[in-house]
DNA sequence: ATTGTTCCTTGATGTATATCAAGAATTGAG
DNA sequence: CTCAATTCTTGATATACATCAAGGAACAAT
């Protein structure tokens, strides 16, 4: 009983994923088949780049960042991904090893796809193909949004748009709560800690906003509009 | 009789493609068939972010560069692309507009494949989309590069890493030849023309390479390298 | 060849942002 | 609750790079 209710929750977070929802139910009792769950600590590396991929995951608990790291220790964070969100896909359809590494930020809980036998299910239900060309396109969205925000934008303009999309994605345009801290927020935005430090300090002063640890009012949306470029 | 040639030698472009190549010929026929033949003078914008798309596009001709422009008028070149080179993919399977724009480099000519004819092929066709995926990550990959470049590497390192990518890409670890101005490179790399040119100066006096027009020889390849980080 | 245009280089200057350092605040583990 | 560890802030300094400006080189068209 206890497994049959572990597959009724993989199908329901399948189910709510924006990579598999709208799939057909047997499907989806197929894709949890042959998912096997993962448990990874806070700061557990749950892959790094370059090593050859098994298969891809999908965030079912926690929060997990996607990243590419320097020699020197320095990282700039690709993709922060939350339930329901699909990581590690294109060493499936590409061959070759991970194109960047993957940490898990919280406790977190993930689903492992084996690639071989995705593939097959791919094979066997060309629907499902479709489903990850969508997500695919959607996250070649957000890279190329980010190249230009790291070349055509500076510090403050890719704060602000930044904002600006978690007050969307949290439905209020009063104040939006940072999901993590602001040591990583400065590695997601390419910047540093002090200065994006420095930057909250001088918008604060500018009255655009107010900083109250993780929580953040915005105080002349407006305005952070037009800083954004 | 011109008409048939004119399609022979679009599916013999298709087969040259990295995306077609190694689909059946019949079905390439089809893609033959579907697609509708463009030419664009050097400068000439294809595309331009946000449209709403009608297809996507592979070059056949010239070189086709997609990109990024700030407000202000700078640009971010995200690609750069030549012969049997797909470009406007992910609207076809997402919706949205175009995530960049597209500008013809040079005089060239660009197969134009509709939307609504293309997924109707990929629907009896489902290898297709498997082409189309892979092509999807591989992209995918260089976009990432290009981030970890743009946020972790100077200027310096980015053009070593793109002189020792043209090396490999030509297969001559001797010399390279730029296949665009030198202004346009600056815009691929995050940079400005004068630093661009001041970086090439400096490697010069380094002994690092020697730099004639668009031609470089690279003489000391493994400092190169180190300089990549 | 000659002219106009684009492209490239070099110099002088300014600025955004990284870095180093140290203290303050928050967090989390026992 | 308390102490250690992490995270955050602020200041002082350094630097990579952009920008402005102008002269020179390569190139295309006539």
């Amino acid at each position: 009983m206890i497994v049959a209710s572990m597959m009724e929750s993989r199908q329901k977070a399948l189910a709510d994923s924006a990579l598999f929802s709208g799939l057909p139910k047997p499907l989806l009792r197929n894709l949890a088949d042959i998912a096997q769950e993962k448990q990874y600590r806070r700061g557990e590396t749950i892959f790094l780049e370059g090593r050859i991929s098994g298969g891809f995951y999908m965030v079912m608990q926690g929060q997990v960042k996607i990243l590419k790291m320097s020699l020197d220790g320095k990282e700039q964070i690709l993709y922060i991904l939350g339930a329901g969100e699909p990581f590690g896909i294109t060493p499936v359809f590409h061959g070759k090893g991970f194109p960047a590494s993957a940490v898990s930020m919280t406790a977190s809980t993930a689903l492992h796809f084996p690639k071989g036998a995705f593939l097959a299910l791919v094979a066997a239900h060309p629907e499902l193909t479709l489903a990850v060309l969508s997500a695919l396109c959607l996250r070649m969205r957000r890279l190329s949004t980010q190249i230009e925000s790291l070349s055509l934008k500076d510090a403050p303009m890719r704060l602000a748009a930044h904002l600006l999309y978690l007050a969307e994605q949290q439905g209020n345009t009063m104040h939006v709560t940072l999901n993590i801290p602001k040591k990583q927020l400065a590695n997601l935005l390419g910047t540093s800690p002090e200065t994006l430090s420095r930057i909250f300090a001088e918008m604060s002063a500018d009255g655009l906003l107010r900083v109250k640890g993780k929580r953040i009012e915005l105080l002349r949306i407006e305005e952070l509009k037009n800083q954004t470029g």
